[in-house]
DNA sequence: TAGATTGTTAATCGATTAACAATC
DNA sequence: TAGATTGTTAATCGATTAACAATC
């Protein structure tokens, strides 16, 4: 195990070889190679070594590593071996698709609770949820602890919301609201915006 | 201007910067500098001076940037000074919220149609649009000319639609199934999946 | 055993930052 | 003009790749 500060674009290859890896064990397929893992997740089999071996040593020369293994352990190094509550805040469209969604199952995540601030749509249902009067969300947040939020209001409101999520003791954002929102240190911050990713695309066509 | 080969981790923030910019258009803001969209954006402005700078000379020593002018200049680099059409694949909850997704306006995309397998969505709505049959998903790809696809299929279908859209000549998918897809050479692929942005974020907690 | 594949080191490559002349 | 800020070069920093001994 290697104590030493691990560069956070490795941390963020990590949960790409964990879907693969999954995806894999769902297949029956019991052993793997860093050149096959590779293959799959297009990063160079030597990358994916030097990523892994920061972490221990998960793999056995000449064998490969073992994928369930490999899942239980990486699993461990992102803390997803335990379900964290989430909530999201707006139940528009996004907030509506989000709280429906099956797919964090297994993966770490439960949505708990949604959240907005329109009369019409409070006491309204979103999935399996109620939908709350946001004046209760930091109350919510608070005494349930939640350190994860998900932001599915307009660009206009996304950074006052932020702010209420931080000062109730959110710790990690999700943020799809197109926009960029400023947090304290030590609270993450990552973004949904997919006007960003055909973007970055339309450049090659 | 310059012909060399521009990295692609610079055409990736190419778009935080416009959204960024677009941002301070509308709020009236005029000019600005690399300093101040770097804190926007959370970039530093040498950063942003080298990325910029490997358009054209679009900023004035002394002054900074024009809005409005360095938006439209992205926007042609990016080549979002036009419309695309884009196609859906899949209408469940994703399918759906990214069908009656209003941000896609004025940023360079319109949906223009939704395909399903399922005979019980065939023919529903799907915010403004009739569900199509993915049978003729091929044929309506070829004679509209698309380029861009979104895939909102589950995991195990992705692969396989993707495969489709290629075939009919999308040279751009972005994928909301929780899977890497293998495209040829010269397609684009970008990644949706909330849960790995959410694994990210647990290794700091 | 022979073959395969890891873990790791050293070499290479590429990206970011610092600094400053140019100039608005 | 004096102050501000770009565009760009050189220096630094960090990430990726190549290569191979270790070993299963």
């Amino acid at each position: 195990m290697n104590a030493e500060k691990i560069p956070d674009i490795i941390i963020g290859r990590l949960p790409i070889y964990l879907r693969a890896l999954q995806r894999m064990a769902e297949r029956g397929v019991q052993v793997t190679s860093s050149k096959e893992l590779g293959e799959q997740v297009d990063i160079s089999a030597a990358q994916i070594r030097k990523d892994i071996s920061q972490f221990g040593e998960f793999g056995k020369q000449g064998m490969g590593y073992n994928v369930a293994f490999l899942i239980e352990k990486l699993r461990e190094i992102l803390k997803v071996d335990r379900v964290w509550d989430v909530v999201v805040v707006g139940a528009g469209d996004i907030g509506h698709a989000v709280a429906r969604y099956q797919g964090f199952t297994d993966r770490g995540f439960r949505i708990v609770a949604i959240f907005d601030n329109d009369p019409e749509k409070i006491g309204k249902k979103a999935g399996n949820f109620v939908i709350q009067d946001v004046a209760h969300m930091g109350e919510y947040i608070r005494r349930e602890g939640i350190k994860i939020a998900m932001i599915a209001v307009p660009a206009s409101a996304a950074q006052e919301v932020a702010n209420e999520l931080v000062e109730a003791g959110v710790k990690a954002i999700l943020n799809y609201a197109p926009i960029n929102i400023s947090v304290p240190e030590g609270v993450h911050v990552q973004y949904i915006d997919p006007v960003t990713h055909l973007q970055r695309m339309t450049y090659y066509l």
